[in-house]
DNA sequence: ATGATTGCAAAATTTTTGCAGAACG
DNA sequence: CGTTCTGCAAAAATTTTGCAATCAT
């Protein structure tokens, strides 16, 4: 675990440092996208916020995390090492599920749809609705 | 044109002022989601950009408007009077295309694949990619 | 008239940056 | 040891709010 991000930073020429293993475990630790300020909180190591916000852009720019897009204030993230998902969003409690499903042919179809675009090369795809215990 | 939103902003019980216009001609008269910052800039007769905030939230709680996310830093609105669409997006220039191609029963399926949702809302289907201008 | 709306200024959030000291390799 | 990284403080960027004056109905 902790040896394979170890391993990750090192190749990525970041050095190995107690705060970014902390995130990196907080991250995959949780099984929700996180805002900067909920691992801030979740550190066991205190880390300055302002630290937090350089690591989380340094493993974003590493491709070891992605940000997700909930519509609200600030940005969620989400380790990238897992198969590829969307997100279901419950608008009452912000309960966050991950989706396995996701349209056959979706960007291929997109782009055939679309004028003027030569290639696509990601999408997100973010549902909401309401959970069932927050269903009346 | 300027009579439909007046009617519009009556019956939702805003006044149809000048700024409130201006800002629905705006979002209207451009074809690309624009920030609060954009809107601001472009208002024919200057308004104050905490005006612009105020009545933004205003149309978007009054249905009229609607938030779009690209994962950039400030949210983009457009209009809602539009067809259910999606978004292609430039990652090199910004530029953004609607697509009104949408996966079919999206909404349905995805239900069906998660655990604990009692329904489904609304979803949001951004996809990012390179226009053909900015292909080398 | 009168309650809603705006401008202005100030505050509250969120995110970035400069720098000196601490830490990794 | 030489870089890189972190904490701290300050600045930038974004969004909200209080209040008095103005506007729409």
């Amino acid at each position: 675990m902790s040896i394979d991000f170890k391993q990750f930073l090192k190749t990525r020429g970041l050095k190995a440092t107690p705060a970014r293993l902390g995130v990196l475990v907080t991250l995959h630790e949780t099984m929700q996208p996180l805002r900067i300020e909920d691992i801030h909180e979740r550190m066991t190591a205190p880390v300055d916020l302002a630290t937090v916000y350089r690591i989380v852009n340094a493993l974003v720019a590493a491709g070891a995390v992605a940000k997700v897009d909930f519509g609200e204030r600030g940005a969620y993230f989400e380790p990238t090492d897992r198969t590829h998902h969307h997100h279901l969003v419950c608008t009452h409690c912000g309960r966050v599920v991950d989706i396995a499903y996701c349209p056959a042919h979706l960007e291929q179809t997109a782009l055939a749809a679309a004028r003027g675009f030569a290639r696509i090369d990601r999408h997100s795809l973010e549902l909401f609705g309401v959970c069932k215990r927050c269903a009346t």
